[in-house]
DNA sequence: ATGCACATGTAAGCTGTTACATGATTTC
DNA sequence: GAAATCATGTAACAGCTTACATGTGCAT
């Protein structure tokens, strides 16, 4: 019964990238896959402190000068294992969830400018996301041709990248065009009455 | 604490477009918001129940010849007060939730053909989708030229398949080049190996 | 016979969010 | 002095999913 906890090899994938303490977890899924997966505290810090106990990650605390002390999580072998096996299994349909869509299909009746305001706000917000994975691409390529080698992964990440900026890009679009449309019949309306 | 019942404003809103068995809502949901929202029944019948206590709902029981009984749910005065209140409140950010691609990001270590396997699933389901939101469009545009004249929400409507129709359709074609990319990879590294 | 569509519900229990609690250090 | 960043956690509770439970009518 209830769904499979997600969280857990969320952490195992990350922390197989390289040790991370909890507050790196939380902002390593924040710079990187914010567009597709989050995660929040009250999520890591149990999951951390369970995988630990299973013998999926051990921990170490380091204390740096300067800096609260910090418990630092490695990948066990045991963890690596759990990571591939979850891994190869089929995964769960994508999630496309948005109140603004659902508020858009019931808004006839109310002002339109307060629809239009809405989506001028998401708009903006998707202006800057846009923004930032475009400038992550172009690092992306001048890190590899900088370094003359590529690391294993890069051409997932690039990869990643370029389908969050194609997305956010379509939705800039049609933010744009239907704008656009609301204001014209806005605009329509108020010449008939 | 907790987050907010999103569930209670979306029956709120579909059953604003015309009364409902929990039946008919859930269909309503698969067949018009599955793109971005869904619900179920565990969720749907207790709040039909509870909206009803409150006032902003009102059931009739129906029987029809050859079906089993239907409750059908009326939408009151209180209840569109609610929904309108909620419509113009800002809306969460939308969001985007994939599986696949943070398996993808820690699947430097698989066997490729595993993950190319995932993204060939993922784009034949996209296909489907793709077929039925762009039908639905063009049934759109026939209904409204056939009947000379416009529902009052067509547009906001025809504006939500469009987004539909766009984002699916640059998922399909990113998948498709992304498909390509490692088929190339794998090939090359047999090459070389 | 088998499966699909119609039709309504409940129980269990993990999941995920919000709010709370605490404190050091650096930067403006 | 205020704000941001670094850093770790817990309590409470609503939300959401999965599985279970039940039954009719129609089509192949």
């Amino acid at each position: 019964m209830a769904r499979k906890n997600k969280t857990r090899t969320a952490l195992l994938g990350i922390l197989s990238l390289g040790p991370k303490s909890g507050y790196d977890i939380k902002k390593f899924c924040d710079e990187n896959f914010a567009f597709f997966w989050t995660e929040n505290y009250a999520q890591i810090y149990p999951t951390l402190k369970q995988l630990e106990e299973e013998g999926l990650l051990c921990k170490e605390t380091e204390t740096r000068p300067g800096n609260p002390p910090r418990n630092v999580y490695y990948i066990t072998d045991t963890g690596r294992a759990e990571l591939n096996e979850w891994l190869l299994l089929p995964n769960d349909p994508m999630v496309f969830r948005s109140e603004l869509l659902l508020k858009m299909r019931f808004s006839q009746d109310v002002p339109i400018s307060n629809l239009i305001e809405k989506l001028e706000k998401a708009r903006y917000v998707y202006q800057n996301d846009y923004q930032a994975f475009t400038e992550r691409l172009i690092d992306l390529h001048l890190t590899e041709i900088a370094e003359h080698r590529e690391k294993p992964d890069v051409h997932l990440v690039m990869a990643i990248c370029k389908l969050a900026e194609r997305m956010i890009k379509t939705s800039i679009e049609w933010y744009d065009e239907t704008i656009e449309m609301l204001k014209e019949r806005t605009s329509d309306s108020q010449d008939k009455g």
